[in-house]
DNA sequence: TGGACTATGTGAAAACTTTAACGACTTCCG
DNA sequence: CGGAAGTCGTTAAAGTTTTCACATAGTCCA
């Protein structure tokens, strides 16, 4: 919770584990220097605003050089504290939720999902991706110090739900329901709404000119 | 292809598809009025922001009154072309494939998921979710008109489909891979990185105090 | 009908984000 | 060793988005 940090923007903090995610790939291919303007196309983000981004945290480069890619690597390893594991729980084991739980988002990760939960008994006792299915019922009971909660569950259960996890202590939620869910102001929702992300697409190709001058890439 | 709707910031582009499924919602439940304000609370967007994008649309509402939401959700649905359907294409019949082909985005929506494809031949020949997968090698012959694909293949094959997909035409590709595929400027490709939107939600949490002043919402 | 109330639409300010441009320092080759 | 080439870090400008705040115009009740 470093005061130094609280003033770095909130675009930049959303590109950080991209960035990380490709100084890992450098690594494993052996790079051991990287330049804002090799990495601008690997990632599509603009070099100067990389050099920006970077810079917020400090001169992590050498001019005339680039970027040691371990240093980098090491740096955010530490701002993105890599190295400690948060463990999530997800609440819905449907469609949506199997997928994520079948998908190992520990590879390249400091996320674990430690946990499920579904109110259909067909689906509780079962592991899923190695991970247990419990009753929603025993959330409460569960949950223990978990912090964050990944929901996927029908829209018509998401605010229920919501209260009830935020009533047991949870600080964080990635709400994948197309409910817009209130909760108070400690606790963090970002939501990811995958119809909408595909109807503005849609939108964005009708209604926008996509010719040299479009962007290099949305969102 | 208005020219008038080139106008129309991008970000407020991006809450439309919001604010007409809540706007749906509400008529479904009889409402015949909605204040700014009400919307606000609905879609947790500052009710500043939500007069400000419908105003770009011209005067939709009555001073005093507030919208009427026969009214807007008509506009709305010439705005957003809800009358013409979208036909997309899926490709990668694997966890996440499996989940969109279930899901259906029909339901309230303008955009159908019209066929799949994939490289696993156990999976090429059935029907999921009612969508036909055929295999990777007919994707030219079998995609005709289409102009919009979900890519939902594994990282290190979304380049190559990316390529074949500019290729056979089309304009918009949703990619869910963790790749950021380079195409040319005709055509637009939004990327939804899940790992990255658990990591970034991790990284808000630790770094950035969430308290009184916290924003509503995120993303 | 009148007057209190309500809620829009928008000008202006503030906040945030991206991009351009370049001085300064490093590297690296001949 | 010296100079050309490369690349950072940053200042300043431009662009985008959000928010404030209020005149204005319509509502609605008594
Ligand atoms: N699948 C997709 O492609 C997709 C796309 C866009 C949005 N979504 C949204 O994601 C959410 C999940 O979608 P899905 O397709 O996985 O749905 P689903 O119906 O397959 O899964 C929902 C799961 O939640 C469980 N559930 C229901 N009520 C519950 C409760 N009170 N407590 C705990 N569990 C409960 C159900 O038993 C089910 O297993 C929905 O809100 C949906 O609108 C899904
Ligand atoms: N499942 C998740 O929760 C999740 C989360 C984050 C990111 N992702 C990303 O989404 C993508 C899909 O994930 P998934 O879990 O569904 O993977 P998956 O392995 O379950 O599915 C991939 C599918 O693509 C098919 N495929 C492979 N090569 C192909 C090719 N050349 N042409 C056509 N089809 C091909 C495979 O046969 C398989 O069915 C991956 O890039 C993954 O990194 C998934």
């Amino acid at each position: 919770m470093d005061i130094e940090q609280t003033k770095i923007p909130q675009a930049t903090a959303k590109r950080l584990p991209l960035y990380y995610r490709f100084l890992n790939n450098l690594h494993s291919q052996g790079k051991m220097r990287v330049s804002s303007k090799e990495l601008s196309d690997a990632v599509k983000v603009d070099s100067a605003t990389i050099r920006r981004d970077f810079s917020y945290f400090g001169a992590l480069g050498k001019k005339g050089y680039g970027y040691n890619v371990e240093y980098l690597l090491s740096f955010f390893r530490k701002t993105l504290d890599q190295d400690e594991t948060t463990r999530v729980a997800l609440i819905g084991v449907g469609n949506l939720g199997t997928a994520f739980l079948n998908y190992n988002f520990t590879k390249n990760n400091n996320t674990k999902i430690e946990m499920a939960f579904d109110a259909n008994t067909d689906r509780v006792g079962n592991e899923v991706g190695g991970v247990n299915v419990y009753h929603i019922d025993d959330l409460e009971e569960k949950l223990g110090d978990l912090s964050v909660a990944i929901l996927t569950v029908p829209a018509s259960a998401a605010q229920g739900i919501a209260d009830r996890l935020v009533e047991a202590g949870i600080s964080g939620i990635l709400n994948f329901t197309p409910a817009r869910i209130s909760v108070p102001s400690q606790v963090r929702v970002h939501h990811i709404d995958l119809a909408i992300e595909l109807q503005a697409l849609v939108y964005f190709l009708k209604h926008y000119p996509l010719n040299e001058e479009a962007p290099m890439d949305e969102q």
